[in-house]
RNA sequence: GGGCGAUUAGCUCAGUUGGUUAGAGCAUCUGCCUUACAAGCAGAGGGUCACAGGUUCGAGUCCUAUAUCGCCCACCA
């Protein structure tokens, strides 16, 4: 006998370990059974898993659990990310907290650290897996930096120099000072930050005029070679070709007409700073410009400014400059302004503008073959919903030059060696003395761009990777498309010349219940490892996974949590009763059906059939409303209500264990832990575990049409009659007469008024209940009031406007030459019975 | 500046290729310890689907415009 009350503690214990240990979780590349392989989004050893996480890898479990049960080869793999920058910044805090400094310590020291750092963390996020009960095939465990991962990366950047599709070059990147390394684009943060305009005063040499340029980093005029005016720009016409005199340094530098310049900005001249400043550094390419450098890679001061500001920060050389222009009768004016202003994503610092040698991916080619894949059916990615795609297409029409070094040691170190201008590019060192090799990492992002094909072992030509490349489905947040599904995809199709994946489904963010973002700085962060304490993991699961459609945000909240470990509660006493009552069924037997059975068989499946249909399309929430709407409603309110009247038979028996076994395997996916506990107190089942046994088929064999509509319409008058009941507070002291001379023993039964019946009138107020097959008359003690009157006459009022409003309807010839006939014909019949059911109300 | 999304019951959200009287959970009100479940059961109330037009026999759904909120992208010096 089952515990009165579901307790997730107790039905979760051993569980995950049962199923580990017999291999449930593992593919078989050598089976004959169709291929279904997602690979795992993997997480970063820097730390543990959170709420995103935890939704993320629930919905990729239920697509896995539910293909398997399907009958495919399922295939799941788990794998970490070395996280670069993020597990470097990590350790060299760690470090720093001990008294030990990164470059003191040592190369090699400190990568044994980061590894040391890795086995720790790694080991926490398996504990956590574990927890969620997901489907992970162990055996086929990757790491990003793994001997395999890396010689995959080798190769890809040995093949793509040969292939000039990796270079390296001198150009402006976004320069991290705290981390100090280079970043992409992606990985820059815009945000608006309150600063201001300053007029500066840019005198023009031998004469008493002067520029008035606009710029809100005074700072960087060191670095200025030159000034900028726009060529149509009649204002400054006169002035193209002169000098203007640099403030404070007193430097003549030239007065240039670019494009760049634009009349209708600022004051229309713009000071050119190639150095710190994307769109100057262009301008500087332009017009051959000399390129000052004048920060430290810690974004101090150096050198190449004035003494007096050497070695101050950026920050504070701005004030200083900003004084000293003051002073000097040069500041025209300061406007407050608000602008966006980028920041490393994952040092929080201000990024910085430098020129330095890095390599980079050209873009152009790799980003036009997604472009044209993706208007081919069976070249593209599917993305569910299908407007994320429109999110890949644009990156690809704008992307630029990836830069992908990093100066960092934690990660793949760059296969390139230096020997004066010598370079050697390759998968082993060069032959010879002298060869020194680059000192860069790569942009962890270059690893995990190979996921979905490195981890199945190319490049080479294994099983593995024959029968799971392109993965059936990939499944991520909306926010990782840029930085990682894009990579993919390009990646894939250069490399093996397919999509990496058919599907790829993307889900939205977890916000707080006000729909704010989680952050450490609100502190409203949620642990989902506390949820799954206090509820279990099959109710966080579930919710997580059918609160809201695919695709879009959704905002936590406990008490859905609570509602959620009801529904399981709700499941666990249903089957408890169902348990309880099918003891001795040998056999599941059905044939010799009651109306009731034949009518909950059908129901049952049709929402086998729907389920199905939002399960394929990724339809989470839908599937899970389809089966909480069948169990509650139709199984729990109605069936099992109905079934204890013949709880002595066959039939009955036979239909409670079979939509049942019908359910849990329905909700397995969703909640693998209490279905394969229930599932194994089964007395008849047809697989040892429920994971193993199939997913429920839809059957016609089991719609009975007839005998659902005449179920529908004794529930119905069921409703009526409670209704009558509820409404006018009657009492058992009613007596009951049928006016239909139907077998009305469910009703009977249902509405526990077999001693009421009686076969004659009786001469007191009668109260009349009907369905459209059913009429009844109550009889009662009761002084009809004026409210009851209102209410009746409310309802005579809503019938008689629906049947004119039909009427008019079906004497539209448009309408009925128009609509689909089954369409009309539902309005013919709605008709009718509205028709019969006022002519009852005014009896 | 460009793009995307949202706007439906008090709250959180569904709503499929346009087709019954727009649904659910929570909350509210009424009555019930009916032997699976009071974390439950029965019943009830609550929405001019943001706004204005249009297409259509028929619009929450499609088209156009507007408003508010959110997100992404973009070099605004």
């Amino acid at each position: 006998m089952l515990e009165k009350k579901y307790n997730h503690e107790e039905v979760e214990k051993g569980k995950y370990e049962k199923w580990l240990s017999k291999n449930y979780f593992q593919c078989d590349e050598n089976s004959s059974k169709k291929p279904f392989c997602i690979v795992l989004p993997p997480p970063n050893v820097t730390g543990v898993l959170h709420l995103g996480h935890a939704l993320d890898v629930a919905l990729q479990d239920i697509i896995i659990r539910y293909k398997k049960m399907e009958g495919y080869d399922s295939f799941w793999l788990p794998g970490m990310d070395h996280a670069a920058i993020a597990t470097e910044a990590k350790v060299v805090k760690k470090l720093k907290d001990q008294g030990i400094n990164k470059y003191e310590y040592g190369r090699d020291k400190f990568i044994e650290a980061c590894w040391d750092w890795t086995r720790e963390h790694g080991d926490v996020i398996r504990k956590q897996w574990a927890k969620l009960g997901i489907a992970l095939d162990y055996s086929k465990e990757r790491f990003t930096l793994d001997d395999g991962l890396s010689e995959a990366v080798r190769k890809v950047f040995v093949d793509y120099y040969q292939k000039g599709l990796i270079y390296r070059g001198e150009k402006i990147i976004n320069w991290d000072p705290v981390a100090q390394t280079a970043l992409s684009n992606e990985e820059v943060i815009y945000s608006e930050e309150k600063s201001a305009f300053y007029h500066l005063k840019y005198k023009i040499e031998n004469s008493e005029e002067y520029l008035d340029v606009a710029t809100t980093r005074p700072e960087t005029l060191f670095g200025d070679t030159a000034v900028a005016v726009n060529e149509n720009d009649k204002r400054y016409q006169k002035y193209v070709g002169k000098n203007a005199i640099l403030p404070i340094v007193g430097k003549a530098i030239p007065i240039i007409t670019d494009e760049h310049a634009d009349p209708e900005k600022g004051t229309g001249v713009v000071k050119i700073t190639p150095s710190h400043d994307p769109n100057d550094f262009e301008v500087g390419l332009r017009h051959n410009l000399e390129r000052i450098t004048i920060m430290n890679d810690d974004a101090t001061m150096n050198e190449n400014v004035p003494l007096k500001y050497q070695k101050m920060t950026r920050e504070k050389c701005r004030e200083e400059v900003l004084k000293d222009l003051e002073e000097n009768g040069l500041l025209i004016k300061v406007e407050p302004l608000v602008h966006e202003v980028g920041h490393s994503e994952r040092t929080g610092v201000m990024v910085e503008p430098m020129i330095k040698k890095q390599w980079f991916v050209k873009m152009r080619p790799l980003a036009d073959r997604v472009l044209d894949y993706q208007k081919e059916k069976d070249k593209k990615v599917n993305f569910v919903p299908s407007r994320y795609e429109k999110t890949m297409n644009h990156w690809m029409e704008i992307t630029y030059d990836w830069c992908i070094s990093r100066q960092l040691w934690w990660g793949h170190r760059i296969p390139a060696w230096y020997r004066g201008e010598e370079i050697y590019v390759g998968m082993e060192p060069p032959k010879g003395e002298g060869w020194v090799q680059d000192e860069d990492v790569l942009d962890t992002w270059f690893s995990s761009a190979l996921w979905p094909f490195a981890t199945l072992g190319w490049p080479s030509n294994t099983k593995l990777l024959e029968k799971y490349y392109p993965n059936q489905c990939l499944v991520t947040a909306y926010d990782i498309i840029p930085f990682w599904v894009n990579r993919m995809t390009f990646q894939g199709e250069e490399l093996l010349g397919k999509r990496p994946f058919e599907d790829c489904v993307i889900h939205g963010l977890i916000r707080d219940k006000q729909g704010r973002k989680f952050s450490k700085s609100l502190g409203n962060g949620i642990d989902p490892f506390d949820m799954i304490k206090e509820y279990g993991a099959d109710a966080l699961r579930y919710y997580l996974t059918t609160d809201v459609a695919i695709g879009t945000d959704m905002r936590f909240d406990e008490e859905k949590m609570k509602a959620t470990w009801n529904y399981i509660n709700k499941i666990w006493n249903a089957a408890r009763f169902v348990l309880s009552n099918i003891e001795d069924l040998k056999e599941i037997h059905l044939d010799h059906l009651k109306p009731e059975d034949k009518w909950i068989l059908t129901k049952y499946e049709r929402c086998v059939h729907e389920t199905k249909k939002f399960m394929d399309k990724y339809q989470f929430n839908n599937a899970g409303n389809a089966i909480y709407d069948f169990t509650w409603s139709y199984f729990c309110d109605h069936y099992i209500e109905m079934a204890k009247y013949s709880l002595d038979q066959i039939s009955t028996q036979s239909t409670l264990c079979y939509v049942l076994t019908g359910i849990l395997k329905l909700l397995q996916p969703f909640m693998p832990y209490v279905t394969d506990e229930i599932y194994s107190m089964l007395p008849i089942k047809d697989s040892e575990d429920i994971m193993m046994s199939g997913y429920p088929k839809y059957s016609k064999k089991y719609i009975f049409e007839s005998d659902e509509k005449a179920v529908d319409d004794q529930v119905e008058f069921i409703k009526n009659f409670r209704n009558i009941k509820a409404e006018n507070n009657i009492t058992k002291d009613m007596k009951v007469m049928f006016d239909t001379d139907d077998d009305n023993e469910l009703i009977v039964n249902m509405l526990k008024i077999r001693d009421n019946i009686v076969h004659k009138p009786l001469g007191m107020k009668a109260y009349k209940v009907f369905s459209t097959r059913v009429k009844a008359q109550i009889f009662f003690e009761k002084i009809e009031t004026e409210a009851d009157k209102a209410a009746k006459e409310a309802q005579i009022q809503l019938l008689k406007s629906s049947i004119e409003r039909r009427e008019k309807l079906l004497s539209n010839s448009n309408y009925v030459k128009k609509a689909p006939k089954n369409i009309v014909e539902m309005d013919r019949q709605k008709l009718e019975e509205e028709k019969k059911k006022l002519e009852e109300l005014l009896h």
